[in-house]
DNA sequence: GACGTCGGTCAAGATCGTCCAGCATTTTAC
DNA sequence: GTAAAATGCTGGACGATCTTGACCGACGTC
């Protein structure tokens, strides 16, 4: 589905998206029309979501970010996923098994923003937030090295 | 410290990092060498972290995603955030307050997959593991617009 | 073995990015 | 208050890059 060129690409265009054409034919041995037709694929199945920068959020003002966890109350599931994804500084929420049924992250100016924020939801859902503090890894792609037969075997090859 | 024009061609470039200066340039109302400048500049300053392509984790057979909550045992922590750190399928990792000390996001391509890594930490750190069903939001940069005078009021205005 | 498809190259014309000179505005220094 | 310096912009020229279209070879199918 994917081949090592494919790869070869996608690991130059994760350091720098906007390698022109030429570059990247270079980097992989092939002609810029192959490459920009390779690119052009890879966009239309859908395994490139998307071209973007990562932004500091400090330039931005937001100096605070917070993981909140959130447990919507009996019913309201609905109208608090929809809430979330209004409220434009939830910048990422997984649904998820166990109690806790969102885990968000949060970007906020000032402790008075996060209050804000959280009051919105606290009478639909129970929240247990968790403030950053440091971010030993930010957010990268998982290794983009082929499946080995191995991990293809799946579920509980033993243990 | 980020003017209006600033913000707009993040903007742009967010949904697309590949638009070429001259569509940049068109876009704000500028020739392509002061939007060439102002990237330059954006980037120096740290406001832009990268230039970056987002990938589908299932077009490399990441079929399945989990935030762990991780607790290192007393005097591990050093030991367990290197461990996390080196291993790739961690595609996020977060420092934060409270009883769990990390919560990281990790990509594997099966169940299998994640008791492997899980063990890798079980022995110097305790870990709730819960599996992602559903991303009602994915990594979106927070709102770019401008702090307002209220904004910057910082902590505890009134409540 | 003919044929369609797929993925590639090459070359040319169109497009784009960078460099530079020049200009207006703002800031700094006195 | 004014001169000098710095900043940020524009437009045009030129070299680099991208796109397009014609063509080719490998491969699988009938």
């Amino acid at each position: 589905m994917l081949d090592d060129l494919d790869r070869r690409l996608l690991e130059i265009l994760v350091k720098d998206a906007r390698t022109s054409l030429k570059e990247l034919a270079a980097q992989v041995g092939l002609s810029s029309p192959s490459v920009s037709e390779r690119l052009r694929r890879l966009e239309e199945r859908g395994v490139i979501r998307a071209f973007t920068v990562e932004i500091d959020p400090l330039a931005l003002g937001y100096t605070l970010q917070a993981i909140v966890r959130i447990r919507p109350l009996p019913g309201k599931l609905h109208i608090v996923q929809k809430l979330i994804e209004e409220i434009p500084e939830f910048g990422e929420c997984d649904k998820v098994t166990g109690d806790d049924c969102f885990v968000a992250r949060l970007f906020v100016r000032s402790i008075g923003d996060l209050d804000g924020i959280l009051d919105r939801i606290a009478d639909k859902a129970e929240t247990s937030t968790a403030i950053i503090k440091a971010q030993p890894i930010r957010r990268r792609p998982p290794p983009l090295a082929a499946a080995s037969p191995r991990d293809r075997a799946g579920v509980l090859p033993a243990s």
